[in-house]
DNA sequence: CAAAGCCTGTGAAACCATTCACATCGGCCT
DNA sequence: AGGCCGATGTGAATGGTTTCACAGGCTTTG
């Protein structure tokens, strides 16, 4: 091993439009990364293109491939034998998935789907665990890409077990609208997904909802729901169980 | 396993007796790391011992210590607002914990606290990020843990959003079995912190397990679970919803 | 060795979320 | 426009968990 990876693909042949490349750029984990290193980074990977809802891989495949989502959005989920099935997470364009089964060389932990139609760039394990080796900085990058999964995955963990479902809605709806700052506080998403990402019926959430929106702390749009009173959340979640009657 | 690990500690301060060592050593994720390396990482740590039930760190604390548990175990745990905690993780002689926060900078995010009297290293975070950026090995192993610490959290959200009470349990009594193998298949653990781990009551809990119990699955001793059948346990889990009647 | 204190074992009642069964409302496609 | 389909809105019945209230058991400790 050591030594720079052998990969000779040089000379010309610009891979993609440098438009598509900057979407990654500019997110946290590759912003301060040496123009060389993501430039062979960039080497390593394919671009697809694919429709909504098709799956781009299982659960308890072999998986040997790093996701960065150039546009559209990826469904992270898992589904019980008997039909249930739960989101455990939402990636958007600038973010990148499967990043687990990369490292360990083990299998895929969820099922991802395509949400939207959407872009990727996929990376091969083979060509790029030894790059990751000789990149001490990048290295560290994936200690803290992992160690931000940790924590909104213990996180989970933490709203699941031990809030009710006003918390753990409350709590759903203002990590949603924290991503999507940047479009004001309007959340598009459809009430069956939020019920699947918060563990319960739909029937439930819309009920919820329903009375929050009388209360005014939310409006219910169609595939979509904007929070009026963040404060008011946080407060129930703050508070532990109670509905914030 | 039954010669002591030869490790060459070159001249100058022992810091700590070798069969203390020798339960790190012994453990994967340092069996592979060179000796000097492994040896330097040592020179960092503080020794401590603590009596049952002393806090650790708390969730929110600052966090700036990596710590390995020599002898005894230690319960990672969250508590809500309301009274309700609920049992994240156990660690026992060998293990580390704590990582997340050592590598990131960023503060903790469960309570930790000494579930019987136990030793443990602490090792401090000035002087272990320098260390671990020059040892492309060691990083390597911390993406290792790190995965496998999101593995084990990933499978905690799955467990609880679908699976019921019967199959949470279940699952929660195989990986600790699986734990504990070399004990045989008892686990040593109390009701009540079994309905901590898997987040229900432990009257629930209790009745469950005594339904099993009479179907000669499990054998209940006083703080302590034997499991008997972990393939019906597991065929339940795997089945999905059903109490396995 | 006796009291105190944590573990275990159980039953009845209260509660909350699910299930099931519809009705309505928007978009989107032809 | 007409029609379909996915998303939303509700109500009643059902069922699983929690709560509450105790009773023994085993261990530890003064």
């Amino acid at each position: 091993m050591t030594g720079a990876p052998p990969i000779e693909r040089t000379a010309g042949a610009p891979l993609f439009s440098n438009n598509k490349l900057s979407v990654l750029r500019k997110h946290p984990y590759f912003a301060d990364l040496e123009p060389e290193a993501f430039d062979q980074l960039c080497r390593y990977a394919k671009h697809i293109t694919l429709k909504r809802g098709t799956t781009i891989f299982s659960k308890g495949d072999p998986g040997t491939s790093l996701i960065a989502v150039i546009s559209g959005t990826v469904k992270i989920s898992i589904s019980s034998p008997d039909g249930r099935n739960a989101i455990l997470n939402l990636i958007e364009a600038g973010e990148i998935f499967g990043e687990i089964a990369l490292l360990d060389g083990l299998s895929r932990t969820a099922d991802a789907t395509a949400n939207t139609n959407c872009e990727l760039f996929v990376i091969d394990r083979r060509e790029f665990i030894p790059f990751v080796r000789s990149q001490p900085t990048l290295a560290m990058k994936f200690i803290e890409l992992l160690c931000a999964r940790l924590r909104w995955t213990s996180d989970q963990v933490e709203q699941v077990i031990l809030q009710d479902l006003p918390g753990r809605l409350a709590s759903a709806l203002l990590r949603l609208s924290d991503k999507h700052k940047p479009q004001g506080r309007t959340i598009s998403i459809t009430q069956q997904e939020i019920s699947e990402m918060v563990g319960m019926t739909r029937e439930s959430i819309n009920k919820q909802l329903r009375a929050w929106a009388t209360r005014g702390w939310v409006r219910l749009e169609h595939g979509a729901i904007v929070v009026l009173k963040p404060e008011s959340l946080q407060a129930l979640v703050d508070a532990g169980a109670d509905d914030g009657e």
